[in-house]
DNA sequence: AATAATGGTTTCCTTTAGGAAACTAGTTTC
DNA sequence: GAAACTAGTTTCCTAAAGGAAACCATTATT
C-alpha cells in the first residue's frame, strides 16, 4: 500500500506564505504600481496615471487604497495651486523590491524562452 | 508648468515583464502549485491535491493544463495498476526557483510586520 | 457485492475583477 | 467665458475566476 504523503507543517507555512503575498499583491495592476513607484520613487495620481499603461482612473484610485491600507505606500495631499496628491512607497513597501527584481528578471527570462 | 514625466523605454520594458510574470502566475493557485512541486519534486494528481491545501479538482486540473501548455510543467502518465500521472517542472519551472523563494520570505517578512 | 482509490470532467452557481464612459469640483490658463 | 489640468467618483456592464457537488471509468481491496 502506498504510505500517505503529508507534507511537514514547516512547508505548508511555507506555502500559505507564498498565498499571503498573492493575496496582496494579486490582480493586473498592484505589482505594476509598486514597480513603477519602486523605479521612480514619488509620484503624483496622474504620473502613475501615464506611467501604468492601460489603467482606469477609477482602478489606480482603486488599487491604491488597498496599497494603503495594506501599509505598502503613503497618500500625501500636497496644498498646491492645483492641489497635488503624491504617493510613495513606505520602506515596508520598499522591502518588495527583491521580489519584483525577480518578477521583472523572470519575465524577461521567460520571453526569451518562448522566442527559443 | 510641469514638465511631462514620460518613462523610458528601457523603464517600461520592465513593467511589462512584470505583467506577463503575472499574466502566467496569477490567480489564486498556480505558484502555490509550482511551490508545492519546488518543495516536494516529482507529485501525483491526488498528492498535489492534498498538499495544495483548499484545491477543488476541477481547478488543479484546469491549473496544471494551463502551466503545461507554458512548458512550466511536464504530465506523464504511468501504466501502473491502477493509472497513475506524474507531474514534474520543467528546467524552464524550476527557473521560478528564485521568485518564489521570495514571495514565501516577503509573505513571512509581512506577517511579522502587520504583527509588529 | 460494496467500498475506496486512481484522475479527472460536468454542471451550476456566485463573486470578483476589470473596463468604458460620463461626471464632479476646484484652480488656472488662454 | 471656455478650455484644461488637478484627483478622483459614479454608473453600468462583461468576462473571468473560483467553488460545491455530482458524476465517470477503471482497478483493487474487503
Amino acid at each position: 500500500m502506498k504510505q500517505k504523503i503529508e507534507l511537514s507543517p514547516q512547508c505548508k507555512g511555507q506555502i500559505r506564505a507564498i498565498g499571503d503575498t498573492m493575496e496582496l499583491l494579486g490582480g493586473k495592476w498592484k505589482i505594476k504600481i509598486i514597480g513603477t513607484l519602486l523605479l521612480n520613487g514619488t509620484m503624483r495620481f496622474m504620473e502613475l496615471k501615464r506611467a501604468v499603461e492601460g489603467i482606469a482612473p477609477k482602478k489606480l484610485s482603486k488599487d491604491l487604497q488597498e496599497l494603503e491600507l495594506n501599509e505598502l505606500i503613503t497618500r500625501t495631499v500636497k496644498e498646491t495651486k492645483p492641489i497635488t496628491v503624491e504617493y510613495e512607497l513606505t520602506p515596508h513597501g520598499r522591502t518588495l523590491e527583491n521580489l519584483i527584481n525577480e518578477a521583472m528578471n523572470w519575465g524577461i527570462l521567460h520571453r526569451n524562452h518562448i522566442l527559443k
